[in-house]
RNA sequence: GGCGGCGUAGCUCAGUUGGUUAGAGCGCGGGAUUCAUAAGCCUGAGGUCGAAGGUUCGACUCCUUCCGCCGCUACCA
């Protein structure tokens, strides 16, 4: 027997559960349903993420403790997980004693490691929330593209990243007031300590082959410190010896996990320490690739530097696409757990899940239509349907008793059972696509076999041979039923009841039930309609609408900049120019080089307009020229002005142009 | 631009260490049935496996280049 203990990754205690977080749950829950069908001791723990500065802000804006809103939010995703069947042995919160505990004793035994150390650092501070700012919380127009309204950190328009500081004009967006720079000292981990050891995880194959060669590169650009503290008003736990210095929420997150095992362990009266570092037991992470960096470098090497071993191995899933494009809130595909579960039964998403998860770290889709057509034709008209076209005449017609099986019922029902190594071992390797597609070609056969025997015409002649075909294919049904149990757990408790039985294990397939009474059929799935999808997705629909629903179409115009003076307008000196000579930028993807004449003058100007103009179609031409613009040093020389372009967003770009009296050096006013 | 991933029938996807006429489900056409949640069975059509080269006796499968989409990242003053 293996002894076995899985994770999920934390859910953050600030939004709700959606179908992205419910993949890799599905997913997890499947296999350790598989693992305890197959007599294995398997415990599955998770936890809500509860630290951090949107929590404090949210709970702020809501006017309440950010314990209470923790508090419900645990209750609102556990109540998703259970709706989806997501049999956890504990799903607990990282704001529990058992997380500060061993926070604390992690950061000591790092101190103590010498991995632990001070760096003064420059952040943004809101003065009228005394709040620290993290570069999600600060907006402002983006520096490249000039978006407004942009996160500190990047721009949605344009895509690009850069730091806090580079924004224009800058705002708190709590408050809408400027953040100010302040220097505080934080603790860093120093990772390179433990380099060395974290590769050799990694070679020994912590991780999918793939995501190696990603972390390669994060190894070989060198491992930065990791910052780990924040400075208070912070909701999360005070570091030991600090007046006002709290660990930052990603140091604390993975330490939950842990937190999580000891609090049931402990309740079940198990030694915890005995188990996380017991050989005895498999550890496993099961994360989307988004966080990738966190499991495979911070975690490990927090675990090595206070102690403890490391997971055996990482389960890495891709990310979740709806009918082939991202969640998106404004098509309706960001579709909540919550809102799935009021209009459609969650066994269809593990189902239809479980239909597409290979184990690789490839995206997967929720084509919904596809979902409506493999639901309905797999789960009810192949599946449900044997069940329903044979129990019923059982039932009805021949005293509800199963007899023996005949030889060719003896051939299906063997067959059937045949498959079970070649299932486990797919259910093993996550294969759960493969799983999904052997149990459902089994299932053809024995409606073929229903097909080949005709039941319904030979009960009019003989009762009892009738009565052996139907044992054969309900039989047929229980095996396929517990093939299916980690997938369907609700529809196979309907089957065991409705077939008179234990709860079905694995080892069930290799015996038949005969002369055994069963009990009355009932419906087992319900088909789905489409209205009922219609309707969810418009549930999915944001309320307030207006941002992106009626500008979506073509024309994103740029939002109207804040007034000016003419005295700020006048500042900019534009002096019509002519190109006196353009050529591409050796190396540079977007960078033409221009050498303008402005009369007086002449100025090298670089303008990131190649992907729009051939340097050929611009020699000659008279342009408009910001010209008295401090000279900027880029990475291929000094540029001295810019040129004007018109442009919407990143699609076309036109350089603006002059009548032909106007000379080069006029100036523009 | 760099790095990584993907590109197989109308749709969603399998294709194991390269080996005979490339598969499944759904959808579509035809047929025989009617027990069943308008489900099931038989049968047909449909793909130059993104493109072009190369390695090989032989490539969807390996290598190179290119095209298209996605993610991360960068020099778009």
């Amino acid at each position: 027997m293996r002894r076995i203990v899985v994770t999920t990754a934390l859910k953050y205690a600030n939004g709700p559960i959606h179908l992205g977080h419910m993949v890799e749950d599905i997913q997890t829950d499947i296999w350790v349903r598989y693992h305890k069908m197959a007599g294995n001791e398997c415990h599955y723990f998770c936890a809500d993420d509860a630290h951090g500065t949107p929590i404090m802000i949210r709970a702020r804006e809501e006017g309440i403790t950010p314990e209470e809103l923790i508090e419900r939010a645990k209750r609102e995703h556990k109540a998703d997980f259970d709706a989806f069947m997501i049999d956890f042995d504990n799903y607990y919160t990282t704001h529990s004693p058992e997380n500060k505990h061993f926070s604390e004793l992690f950061f000591q035994r790092l101190l103590k490691a010498g991995a632990i150390v001070k760096h003064t650092v420059e952040q943004a501070y809101c003065e009228k929330d005394k709040i620290w700012l993290p570069d999600r919380f600060i907006r402002g127009t983006c520096p490249k593209c000039k978006a407004p309204d942009q996160y500190g950190d990047s721009c949605e328009v344009c895509s690009s990243t850069y730091q806090p500081t580079e924004l224009i004009e800058p705002k708190c967006s709590v408050c809408g007031t400027a953040p100010v720079r302040k220097e505080s000292e934080h603790y860093f981990f120093r990772l390179e300590v433990f380099g060395t050891k974290v590769k050799e995880l990694i070679d020994s194959g912590y991780t999918h082959r793939s995501i190696g060669n990603k972390l390669d590169e994060w190894f070989k650009s060198g491992l930065k410190d990791w910052d780990i503290s924040r400075d208070g008003p912070y909701f999360g736990f005070k570091i030991p010896g600090e007046d006002d210095k709290y660990f930052y929420v990603w140091f604390d997150a993975p330490i939950g996990y842990m937190a999580s095992a000891q609090n049931y362990f402990e309740r079940a009266g198990v030694d915890f320490e005995k188990i996380w570092n017991s050989p005895e037991y498999e550890i496993y992470h099961f994360i989307g690739k988004d966080i990738v960096y966190f499991h495979a470098l911070f975690w490990p090497a927090m675990l090595m530097g206070a102690g403890f071993r490391t997971a055996n191995k990482l389960f890495i899933h891709g990310f979740i696409t709806v009918n082939g494009v991202k969640m998106s809130k404004s098509r309706g595909t960001f579709i909540n757990a919550s809102t799935y579960r009021k209009h459609l039964d969650p066994q269809y998403l593990r189902y239809y899940y479980a239909a597409k998860l290979t184990g690789g770290i490839d995206d997967i889709d929720l084509s919904l239509d596809d979902f409506v057509a493999k639901v309905n034709s797999d789960l009810v008209g192949k599946l449900a349907n044997l069940a329903s076209r044979s129990g019923p005449m059982l039932t009805g017609k021949l005293d509800s008793m199963l007899g023996e099986l005949d030889e060719d019922g003896t051939a299906l029902v063997k067959n059937i059972a045949a498959a079970k190594a070649d299932i486990l071992a797919n259910y093993e390797k996550l294969d759960f696509a493969a799983v999904v597609r052997s149990v459902m070609a089994l299932t053809d056969q024995a409606n073929k076999y229903v097909d080949d025997n005709q039941p319904w015409a030979l009960i009019k002649t003989d009762k009892e041979k009738t009565r052996k075909v139907l044992t054969a294919v309900l039989n047929s049904v229980r095996m396929l039923t517990i093939y299916f149990k980690p997938v369907l757990p609700v529809f196979a408790e309907k089957i065991e009841k409705f077939l008179n039985v234990a709860p079905l294990k694995f080892n069930d397939v290799e015996s038949i039930i005969v002369n055994h009474k069963i009990n009355v059929f009932e419906r087992l799935v319900e088909r789905i309609e489409q209205e009922k999808v219609n309707a969810m997705l418009e549930e999915s629909k944001p309320a307030q609408a207006q941002p992106v629903e009626p500008a979506a179409p073509q024309m994103q115009y740029e939002e109207l900049a804040p007034e000016c003076t003419i005295e700020d307008f006048t500042k900019i000196d534009l002096r019509i120019a002519k190109v006196i000579s353009a050529k591409k930028v050796e190396g540079a993807d977007k960078l033409l080089q221009l050498e303008l004449d402005l009369g007086f003058a002449k100025k090298n100007v670089f303008a990131g307009i190649s992907k729009y103009y051939k340097p050929e179609e611009l020699v000659g031409r008279k342009v408009v020229c910001a010209a008295n613009l401090k000279p900027r040093k880029m990475k291929f020389g000094i540029s001295e002005g810019m040129i004007l372009a018109a442009s919407l967003g990143d699609s076309e770009a036109s350089v603006l142009g002059v009548d032909e009296k106007a000379q080069p050096g006029y100036r523009i006013h």
